[in-house]
RNA sequence: GCCCCCGUAGCUCAGUUGGAUAGAGCAUCGGUCUUCUAAACCGAGGGUCGCAGGUUCGAAUCCUGCCGGGGGUGCCA
């Protein structure tokens, strides 16, 4: 059952008695903020009693008197200006907590209108290896499918790979030119990542030195406009001083934006210039910009060396991502890249042309939007597609094909505009009962505050990135286990080489993942390896220890959980605050996860399971289970115990991290 | 130029779409292990929610203006 929605369904008919419109106000009843104000809040009767020109707190007393809720709570209080407080009956409590003993899917009841929703995340490029800037898509794509999933739907993910771009011509071009065959047999995307790598040098050098003249140029006219804008005396008038400085900040901050962007020009330039074996690959191919594209082109085209080609690296490119997604335990139903809808291209641009919605404009075909100064181009001048054709033509195949009623785009906030167009063309195009969703996030900074790059300046690959979270895991597991001691003080460590790994996978990998996991993902946030590997706070680690501590008292009380489950005795009885309130939430879990999926915040659902986790480790304190006399009361700690375990693991597992039994 | 986002405790961040005395974690300070795992628990201090107006019973949240920061912006994805 979800308790919320329990709760909204008994004031639904009290409000109608006053309203024709109930709905506003059924959705003002909340959790509440502060436990001295109840379980429960409803807040409708201010806004309510202005509609109906009457005191609140008589409309409060009017709702109270409509309402049956006495199964549930106590009589309900109206308090301050007309809040009606709600305090939830501990015998309804136990009742509520018992059932879900037997429930497989801890009160979670399966939406009553399944969709069919394509959740499109990660789509790396293939030959870059995955860097940083991957890990949120894939993060929160793969929670979001685990979460649409467990509550009825039916998902479809999907790695839109770019496997059709200009990085492929780059990479023919390198091959052509650079290739050691020896390294390719033996590490064939090695060799790829090195070759577009250098080939993606040799181009930044070119076009640094095609564009570091026109800088120059710009930065003289900035500097120059801003000594005369200097001299000048500040107006008398006071707005026209404030414009004039206004004016001359910009020109200051324009200035300090030219100069950057000569600075790193120059050193673009003289990091290829110093180096003896670049330096002169850069003479020897000073049209290597306009080649590697021609390489693309000649592959988009059907050119049989350059497809052949295409057929022999991108198998190596995609066992290489296939590590990784091994390494995060993600998977995909579908990996239908960017060249699965080359042939649709042209057909897609033709129906937009026949009907009326692209037009041709500086020798493109756009598509123009009100109120969009910006075009949606859907074909060069040069007759290439872009990428915004091969999205329209995947929403087509989407809907057509896989019978899509929505579609989840996890992909990073500045890219909004392009989904604005996308999704407005798309419905002009005729989508129009299509549910499309941006669901957008922000970027990863270092700790400058800066976009995450290594020191030298390169993005961090994701793989390392993995790596060093499951090397540093285990140095914090050797470290507890070893200091670890038994009764008379001696070293007694619990685990073997096996055990020790695997918690070091299970608390890396989910400590990476619950960072990025526990902020909203709309900010852009500060990667820090100590917070997401803390032995203290708000980690994935502090929930997975709750769990292991739960199982470790079946452990030592030596029961078995499922035996447990079959034979509850008299159920869940509420003694102590501290087992109240771990009920409570365990009953919120359906709640919390309708909430988090509301909005798509898997941040929502952390804030849940981090909660959880903090209030047994208050009644592990407080009521002990082992050594509880009374049976009924020990057979129900029990059971919270169990049920605790399940929540968190399940919750844990939606967000994609796994738990361990001993850690 | 136009468009979008952000500004909350020393630090990192929440804030359920307008609710009661603004919350966590870290850090700081003070308590708790002859142990169902101390990777823990209990407590304390710490705030002009960038600034100024406005909307109303009520504003961190909505509107306007300003200050500060980031991003996008016609042929990369």
């Amino acid at each position: 059952m979800n308790l919320l929605e329990e709760l909204k369904n008994r004031f639904r008919p009290a409000l109608a008695t006053l309203t024709d419109a109930p709905e506003a106000f059924v959705e003002m009843v909340r959790p509440s903020g502060d436990v001295r104000h109840g379980d429960y809040q409803a807040n409708c009767a201010m806004p309510l009693g202005g509609q109906l020109k009457q005191p609140p707190r008589q409309v409060a007393e009017a709702i109270v008197q409509a309402l049956d809720v006495n199964d549930m709570c106590h009589e309900p209080e109206i308090a301050g200006p007309g809040f009606i407080n709600l305090r939830l009956k501990d015998e309804w409590l136990q009742e509520q907590t018992a059932r879900l003993v037997s429930d497989e899917r801890l009160g979670v009841e399966p939406v009553a209108e399944p969709q069919t929703v394509v959740v499109d995340f990660s789509a790396p490029n293939v030959a870059k290896p995955m860097h940083v800037g991957h890990l949120r898509s894939t993060v929160i794509g793969a929670a979001l499918v685990r979460m649409l999933r467990f509550a009825g739907h039916k998902v479809i993910s999907d790695n839109h790979i770019g496997d059709w771009g200009t990085q492929f011509g780059m990479i023919i071009y390198g091959w052509n030119n650079f290739r050691d065959e020896e390294v390719y047999e033996r590490d064939p995307v090695g060799e790829l990542a090195r070759l577009y790598r250098l080939v993606n040098q040799l181009c930044d050098y070119h076009a640094a030195t095609t564009e570091q003249p026109s800088v120059e140029e710009r930065l003289n006219e900035a500097e120059r406009l801003l000594e005369e804008a200097k001299d000048q005396d500040p107006p008398e008038d006071k707005s026209a001083a404030k414009r004039h400085k206004k004016e001359l900040k910009k020109l200051q901050s324009r200035v300090e934006e030219l100069t950057a962007r000569l600075d790193s020009l120059n050193k673009q330039k003289s990091q290829i210039e110093q180096d003896e074996i670049l330096h002169p690959l850069a003479e020897a191919h000073p049209d290597i910009v306009r080649l590697s594209r021609e390489e693309t082109a000649k592959l988009h085209a059907g050119d049989e060396t350059n497809l052949a080609l295409w057929q022999r690296f991108l198998p190596e490119c995609l066992a290489a991502l296939q590590k990784v997604y091994d390494q995060l335990g993600t998977e995909f139903d579908l990996s239908l890249g960017e060249s699965h809808y080359q042939p649709m291209l042209a057909s897609t641009v033709a129906d937009l042309e026949e009907k009326g919605l692209a037009v041709e404009s500086d020798g493109a075909m756009c598509v123009f939007l009100e109120g969009n100064e910006a075009p949606f181009i859907v074909r060069k001048r040069d007759g290439a597609f872009t990428y915004a054709t091969t999205d329209l033509a995947t929403i087509r195949y989407r809907v057509e094909e896989l019978k899509a009623d929505r579609i989840l785009y996890v992909v990073d906030a500045r890219q909004g505009e392009h989904f604005r167009l996308l999704f407005g063309t798309a419905a002009r195009w005729g989508f129009t009962d299509l549910d499309l969703q941006h669901i957008s996030f922000g970027t990863v900074l270092g700790p400058d505050n800066r976009p995450f790059k290594t020191r030298a300046g390169d993005t961090v690959g994701l793989e390392s990135l993995l790596e060093e979270a499951v090397r540093r895991a285990r140095k914090i597991v050797n470290e507890n286990d070893d200091s670890r001691t038994d009764e008379a003080g001696q070293p007694a460590p619990e685990m073997d080489e096996t055990t020790r790994a695997d918690v070091a996978r299970v608390v890396g990998i989910g400590g990476i993942k619950y960072a990025d996991l526990h902020h909203n993902r709309e900010s852009d946030y500060v990667f820090s390896w100590d917070k997401m590997l803390a032995r203290t706070g708000d980690t994935a680690t502090y929930i997975q220890y709750s769990y292991a501590r739960s199982s470790g008292i079946f452990r030592q009380c030596e029961v078995d959980p499922q035996s447990l489950r079959d034979n509850p005795g008299k159920g869940v009885i509420l003694s102590t605050p501290e087992e109240r309130a771990l009920a409570l939430e365990l009953l919120q879990f359906p709640e919390q996860l309708a909430a988090a999926l509301a909005d798509y915040r898997p941040n929502v659902l952390t804030a849940c399971l981090f909660s959880l986790a903090n209030t047994f480790s208050s009644f592990y304190e407080k009521c002990h289970v082992r050594r509880e006399e009374d049976i009924d009361l020990r057979t129900s700690r029990l059971l919270l115990c169990d049920l605790t375990a399940r929540v968190l693991a399940t919750g844990l597992d939606l967000l994609g991290i796994r738990t361990v039994s001993q850690m």
